[in-house]
RNA sequence: GCCUGAGUGGCGAAAUUGGUAGACGCACAGGACUUAAAAUCCUGCGGGAGUCAAAUCCCGUGCCGGUUCAAGUCCGGCCUUAGGCACCA
């Protein structure tokens, strides 16, 4: 049994005493790799056990790669404002910088005992002013290229936090903490304009190793789509406005317009009779938060404002509404509603009775040249009482069809259709109900040999009463008139065009998609693509419209009314001019306050009256007292770590050039598309400038899982029984067990649920290792030809699965070979020596123990060359061949490896239960795979 | 509803370009050592048939179908589950 608690704490103070971990950034002798973690926030609690395992990932990746003789950059630090210290400072009255440090040391020890090899030396923390600084610094160079700006805007409020808050921080309508309500509400803000970097932070999704999943979700997130600008002028005014849609082909089905309510124009072009209404709904609209806004979706509201648009293609005037539908902050806050073929404008129409135009046909059938053109009618007739549609089936003619007919000259759809009925059925006594959307059907008729293309009108019916005359048929109409319910309408209708019209029918619903184009003017004819690059280019032609790209992105506000954050280094000044401080009056230092409370939801800052008000050459001023997001110094951090003490720029340049990018990043998926989105930005935008030698900062990303409760679930309040606390695992197994079980217990990105006995089966490995090592005495200076295959192949595997992450079967590899070698009397130094290499990474206390111990080690194995493997010794000499007969396994023999194909075929053709398979059987076909397998077809 | 992953023994999981499914570990069972226990070491361990024991055979990677000499792996359709987005015009 080995003393983990003695060696451990020894280790740890030998590798700080001799700063075995520090980096010389300017050695460029050697190549770097630049590992980095998601710094911490230093919470009240310390670590639990999410933490060490994708800090343990990098150190591994870390402490092979200075093996390798690389020179690593492997830094912490800590994200160090934010909410807990400042409610600690309310509620204690103290400055929360007192807090902030203490967590900051408790971290930093719980940090130490896992034995990560960190350059303390580098460590910063964002609510250090000689860190702030420079976060304060960017964001001048931001506000002075017009990146960052103060403007009036509708936000994300959330009143039991005082504050306001980023997109990425509300979640389904309540804030991220806590959980409380969220609603809008416009207010003079603090904006980081990313949507201007919309179209290169996509870009260069394209050239970074992240997981597909997160880079798919920063393209939702971002939300790209192309479409165009469409301006309609208001009926008997000057006034206008513009719209955006991605589907401006279908304009001449445009009924309608609606504006949010939030919209400039509203008051303006309201009439007298509908002022109250609007008024009442905008109020209505403004009071509700997000939550409710989401919620209420199911039913669409609205209010007719009175007014009319001219619609620009054929210059009809269509109503134009407002509704919550439509945001305020997507495209121009307004849209052209075209009911038949969109959804919501389609649910809209039909609440208040608002004409549908169809202006696409679905398409139906295969398209065939020389088709003759009819307009005929699919009609369905529905029988309440018995919940039954009416068929017709024609058997093996053409299965099972609605009723189906030809439009004679001038006749209109429900004449021909209720015509039809009567006749093929003998029905008389329905009612219309209503017209469905109009399908381009294509087919073949095989009774006339010729091809035809229709315009099928749907119609639904409702069967009055079972009143029937008798059927007036042609000697060729051979089919049975049936009554069948939807289930087997589903399963027996095949057609095409039959299936749709009962869809439409059934499911009151918008045309979405593609089609051809009709009651469209120029556009007839036309499919979606074309008809949307020929109305663009006939906008663009008469000056009504142009091609427009829009973003979901929307701003980052970028202002929090709390105290602990950076300050924003602004004055407002009495003449109305915003002016950003001297950079020799960075950092602007938090002042200390009395009450950290805000009063009626003001900033916190504006206790502090000296602070802020200010005279700047004679004019009287206000310094803004809005701070700056958690995830402002996070967007930059990377950066610092390289060059942590220079009080000159933010880093240099000669550093970055050489550090940059981050080779490896690990941390959860939870930062997907915030830190992860903006300190892409931040540093697209100082590449732009010049200042960041690389367009992205992470070159090869990676989440690691979470650690669940061993009842399969989260660890957390909601069973605390099930939260397992690293301190713990520490105490009583050890640091080195720790690193070990969490690693071994399956792929990192996965999540994985804690076993108490796997992890104490980790501790039991380890004594194995030291047992192997201290104990036995098998480690002898000479050969073991049995071992040295195992030993070239571990070396090799290990080496890979380090290189890729994938650590748990690394450590599976190690465990074979450890198990061969207690079959063995000699375990040669060499394989030893090479063995404790590669375990070192993983468990590198007890490894430096034993190189100590063992191989006479004077200093730290932190730097020992990484053992190397020789390909021709990982060679077989024979092989299992296995043999298949039809694909089954029949057999396996031991093949020398020199075996041709032919040796291969004979070799397996004689094995007895092989013959027992092909005897009496013809031999078809024989696939030699070599060194592997034969595959004997017979029939 | 849409997007992205994932579904393999009692459990955590392995499985190059399609080529022996279940490596390694946990749990469990049996044995050795011990007065006994712990620790350690050895053996077995997907289900079923078969046998004193074997050999051997059948079934088996969420479900249904397909491609192939050969499918956990590729293709089509579905189900379940996790995460994300959700009136984005």
């Amino acid at each position: 049994m080995y003393n983990f608690k003695e060696i451990e704490s020894k280790w740890q103070k030998y590798w700080d005493e001799n700063k075995t971990f520090k980096t010389d950034t300017y050695d460029f002798s050697k190549p770097k790799f630049y590992a980095l973690d998601m710094f911490p926030y230093p919470s009240g609690v310390g670590l639990h056990a999410g933490h060490p395992e994708g800090y343990t990932a990098t150190d591994i990746v870390s402490r092979m790669k200075r093996m390798q003789g690389y020179n690593v950059l492997h830094p912490m630090g800590f994200d160090s404002f934010g909410l807990p210290a400042e409610q600690f400072a309310i509620q204690t009255g103290n400055h929360p910088e007192g807090f902030t440090k203490q967590n900051i040391v408790t971290f930093k020890k719980q940090l130490k005992m896992l034995g990560f090899s960190y350059d303390w030396d580098r460590e910063v923390s964002t609510s250090d002013p000689n860190f702030y600084k420079w976060t304060q610094w960017i964001f001048k160079q931001l506000f002075l290229d017009g990146y960052a700006k103060c403007v009036d805007m509708p936000v994300n409020w959330c009143e039991e936090l005082g504050t306001v808050l980023a997109n990425d921080e509300v979640i389904d309508g309540k804030s991220e903490r806590g959980g409380y309500p969220v609603i809008r509400k416009n207010m003079k803000q603090w904006v980081i304009d990313i949507p201007a970097f919309a179209e290169k932070l996509l870009d260069g999704l394209n050239e970074i190793d992240w997981p597909e999943s997160t880079k798919e979700m920063q393209r939702n997130w971002i939300g790209k789509s192309i479409g165009a600008h469409v301006t309609f002028k208001v009926k008997d005014t000057d006034e206008s406005f513009t719209v955006f849609t991605t589907r401006c082909d279908t304009l001449f089905g445009a009924t309608y317009c609606v504006l949010s309510p939030e919209h400039k124009l509203v008051d303006i072009i309201t009439t007298a009779e509908q002022k109250e209404k609007v008024e009442a709904y905008k109020k209505e609209c403004a009071t509700k938060s997000d939550l409710e806004r989401t919620e209420l979706n199911k039913e669409k509201t609205g209010v007719f404002t009175g007014a009319y648009a001219i619609n620009p293609v054929n210059n009809v005037a269509i109503p134009i509404w407002i509704s919550d539908y439509v945001l305020a902050t997507y495209g121009t806050g307004a849209i052209m509603a075209v009911p038949a073929h969109d959804q919501r404008d389609y649910e809209f129409a039909r609440k208040f009775g608002i004409d549908v135009i169809q202006v696409l046909e679905e398409v139906t059938g295969t398209p065939n040249e020389n088709e003759l053109h009819k307009d005929s009618i699919v009609a369905v007739v529905y029988d309440e009482a018995k919940d039954k549609y009416l068929t017709i089936n024609w058997h093996e003619l053409g299965g099972r069809l609605f009723i189906g007919g030809t439009r004679h000259n001038g006749e209109d759809a429900i004449t021909c259709a209720l015509r039809e009925i009567t006749e093929e059925t003998g029905y008389d006594d329905i009612e219309f109900m209503r017209e469905t959307f109009k399908i381009n059907h294509h087919y073949y008729a095989y009774n006339k040999d010729k091809y035809f293309e229709i315009e099928s009108t749907g119609l639904l019916f409702k069967l009055k009463s079972d009143h029937q005359i008798e059927q007036q048929l042609d000697d060729d109409e051979k089919f049975t008139v049936e009554w069948v319910s939807k289930d087997v309408i589903e399963s027996e209708v095949k057609d095409e065009l039959h299936l749709k019209t009962f869809i439409y029918c059934l499911e009151d619903v918008a045309m979405e998609g593609d089609g051809t184009h009709i009651n469209s003017d120029f556009l007839n004819g036309l499919n979606k693509e074309e008809a949307i690059n020929k109305m663009i280019d006939w906008l663009e032609e008469n000056n009504l419209g142009k091609k427009q790209i829009n973003y979901r992105l929307r701003e980052w506000i970028f202002a929090r009314q709390r105290y602990w954050g950076e300050p924003i280094p602004v004055i407002h000044l009495e003449d109305g001019r915003d002016i950003v401080l001297d950079d020799n009056e960075l950092p602007l230092v938090l002042p200390v306050l009395e009450d950290y409370k805000g009063k009626n939801g003001k900033a916190p800052l504006e206790n502090a009256v000296d602070w802020v008000n200010v005279e700047v050459d004679g004019v009287k001023g206000v310094r803004e007292t809005s701070t700056m997001p958690g995830s402002a110094g996070s967007s930059w951090y990377f950066l610092r770590y390289i060059d942590p003490t220079n009080d000159k720029e933010f880093a240099s340049q000669e550093l970055m050039k050489h550090w940059l990018p981050v080779d490896l990043y690990v941390g959860g998926p939870e930062h997907a598309v915030g830190h992860l989105l903006y300190s892409r930005m931040w540093n697209r935008y100082l590449y732009d400038k010049g200042l960041v030698p690389v367009k992205e900062p992470f070159k090869k990303l990676v989440h690691q899982g979470m650690i669940l409760g061993s009842n399969g679930i989260k660890m957390g309040k909601r069973y605390p029984e099930y939260v397992v606390n690293p301190n713990d695992v520490v105490r009583d197994y050890g640091a080195d067990t720790l690193r070990l079980y969490e690693m071994f217990m399956g792929p990192l990105e996965a999540d994985k649920p804690w076993n108490d006995s796997a992890a104490e089966a980790s501790k039991k490995f380890l004594d194995r290792v030291w047992r192997l090592f201290v104990e036995e005495d098998r480690i002898k200076d000479e050969p073991n030809k049995n071992l040295e295959k195992i030993y070239h192949q571990t070396v090799k595997k290990v080496t890979n699965d380090y290189e890729t992450l994938n650590f748990n079967t690394a450590i599976s590899q190690m465990m074979i070979f450890i198990n061969g070698v207690y079959k063995e009397d000699v375990f040669p130094k060499e394989y030893a020596m090479g063995l404790i290499k590669l375990l070192n990474p993983i468990v590198p206390h007890i490894a430096e123990e034993i190189w100590q111990k063992v191989f006479n080690g004077t200093e730290s194995m932190a730097y020992e060359a990484w053992p190397t493997y020789d390909e021709a010794k990982i060679v077989d000499e024979s092989f299992t061949m296995v043999v298949q007969v039809n694909g089954k396994v029949r057999g396996k023999i031991e093949v020398d490896a020199s075996a041709s194909e032919e040796d291969m075929k004979s070799l397996a053709l004689g094995i007895e239960n092989v013959k027992n398979f092909t005897d009496g059987k013809e031999i078809v076909k024989v696939v030699v795979v070599p060194k592997k397998l034969v595959n004997i077809v017979v029939k």
